[in-house]
DNA sequence: CTGTTAGCGCATTCAA
DNA sequence: TTGAATGCGCTAACAG
């Protein structure tokens, strides 16, 4: 089938570990067999077999990447990130998903290991790690498999992450709308027990406060990331008295969902309604009007994540710090009526 | 570091061909030592090295998955069925981008060549298949490493391939809007030389003339598959004299810009005029009016895809064809204004 | 039922 | 500068 150093060895008339040699360039070889050598790889069509060279290395210059799910809309551009640097450094990514299943977190850290994998990023999409998997992550870490966590720090462990700026990115969203003149502001969260619904209310609630504007409990309403949630949550705070002027969410989705409910109810965004959005979905600059939205960059955690890795495998003499919090900017787009030139005035949002 | 196979044997005092054994369930072992080494396995925490397992057997469980854009809206549901399916059978899977630098799929089937992978799946998500790339498919198939394609026949090659029935699709959107009482229906394409603009007009055309409508040239027009081309090519196709009562689009992006196009200049969908797009990408049910389209089974793909490599890996006994075709639906929402419950009279399209 | 042995393809000491 | 020998962790004859 296909051939071996061995091969190529006999061919060239020298031994494999000279073959070897030329291959890696880890010694000197007179420039003669070197030229010999050379062409015997090129008319034999030799290419190392990498799961031999692995075992022997022990290193596979392999990574693996676990996502909670790659129907979530991040997915795509992590996975980029993650995929561009590993490719950088000649590593390859297993693809790991775990889908409804969250059992499987385990199962694929298992996998990886068998399969030699040098480190792991766990893109855990803002949600909780489990016990189990949190220990698992540590055996891993103790058996000499790094991992970073995306998106999520698991309080437990000292296992680097890589975060967002997540009450920073909401703090810019709600200096922008004070900027506008909005007073009553409305919160739509995700799952009430969600750290990131929670992060992202955080720099809401403290924005208002620093701005001397006392929180009307009645203008935050928790619901579940979709849309039909926003639009169930926005109908809900149309009923106020009186109504919020603005509503930011914690997701696009229930923007959107915001914006459907405005539209049905004859509400004109932004002139009557303004409403901002987080996440940046690829969809957000599509609605119509195009979402004023808190940009998580998502290629980016994948970049840093991944890079951070390679730093822990020794492939970079970085040395960054063990929690890397990105920064979430504020993409003003139609919905919140502002002009995209738009410079704040009231408050510099500090990114902490 | 971690413990090996030989460790196992030591501690339960059996060779290591007996741990192997109990371990692959390959030969008959006595119950009492199978236990021991059960247990022994157990407090060690052994985990098999699948690099050594698969040098050994020749067969790694492993597949690369190269997809030649990662930023395709197509590409999770795709990864999904993927992961989904190879998961299944226990194989794990190399992602592979190709990005910008469309070299990079040769380079990705080399490293996946000298990794082990049993198969690939090369996802092109409708371009063409270079001709380097197709023999370097070639040469690996000799080598006894499968390869199917996904979403694009390469006809040099008898390799297997997954496609979806573009012009059936197109047909099926065609008839809807006949039966709807359209007459002049424009079609706007993408890429003028794409292999699925191609397809996707074909079924167009070909249906028109099949209900006795005339084509009319004028009202063709290709663009990028992008958003903005979407909108410039409507408002061409506004100018028109008389304009389309509805418009086709090759993919949902430019749908999107037709819509766009279409409130922009005051005409109102689908009322003065209906819009139909292709793919069915996640956003599609969100756009103002809902966006009618033909939907691409993306997840299907991945799954049949996978099912086939399988297949050729002979982990199944299933006989299916090289060259797969899916069913590409109909999704009819409110941006032709049929009602959901609509059944088509004029033709009932054939898929072919 | 179990142990011994010989590789899988490669990197790497140690001699020469 | 080169080759021989050893072993990475595992499977699979082959013996017993």
């Amino acid at each position: 089938m296909s051939s071996t150093i061995k091969d190529v060895a006999k061919r060239a008339r020298v031994s494999v570990s000279t073959v070897s040699r030329v291959i890696n360039g880890t010694a000197r070889v007179s420039e003669e067999t070197r030229q010999r050598v050379l062409r015997t790889v090129e008319t034999l069509n030799y290419r190392p077999n990498l799961l031999a060279q692995s075992l022997k290395r022990k290193k596979s210059r392999t990574i693996g990447l676990i996502v909670e799910n790659i129907a979530n809309p991040f997915f795509p551009d992590v996975v980029r990130g993650v995929e561009e640097a590993a490719h950088r450094y000649g590593y390859s990514v297993f693809l790991c998903n775990n889908g409804k299943d969250f059992r499987r977190g385990l199962e694929h850290l298992d996998v990886l290991q068998k399969r030699g994998a040098d480190g792991i990023i766990y893109s855990s999409m803002g949600r909780i790690i489990q016990p189990t998997l949190a220990l698992k992550i540590l055996q891993l870490s103790e058996a000499g498999i790094p991992t970073v966590l995306l998106w999520r720090r698991a309080s437990e462990l000292d296992t680097a992450a890589v975060l967002n700026d997540e009450s920073g990115g909401a703090r810019k969203a709600i200096a922008h709308l004070l900027n506008l003149g909005h007073r009553k502001i409305a919160f739509v969260g995700g799952f009430s027990d969600s750290a990131v619904t929670k992060q992202r209310y955080d720099g809401y609630r403290s924005t208002l406060e620093e701005n001397g504007i006392e929180p009307d409990e009645g203008l935050v309403l928790f619901s579940d990331f979709e849309v039909s949630g926003g639009f169930e949550a926005a109908l809900e705070l149309f009923r106020h008295n009186p109504p919020p002027t603005a509503i930011f969410t914690a997701n696009d989705l229930m923007a959107i969902g915001v914006m459907l409910a405005a539209k049905q109810t004859g509400r004109r965004v932004p002139e009557e309604l303004a409403v901002v959005g987080f996440d940046d979905i690829r969809f957000s600059e599509l609605t119509d009007p195009p979402l004023t939205t808190v940009r998580v960059p998502k290629y980016e955690m994948g970049l840093n994540a991944t890079e951070k890795l390679l730093e822990l495998l020794g492939e970079r003499d970085t040395q960054t710090p063990n929690t890397i919090v990105l920064e979430s900017d504020l993409i003003v787009r139609r919905s919140c009526g502002a002009k995209p030139d738009y410079a704040p005035v009231i408050q510099k949002p500090s990114s902490k």
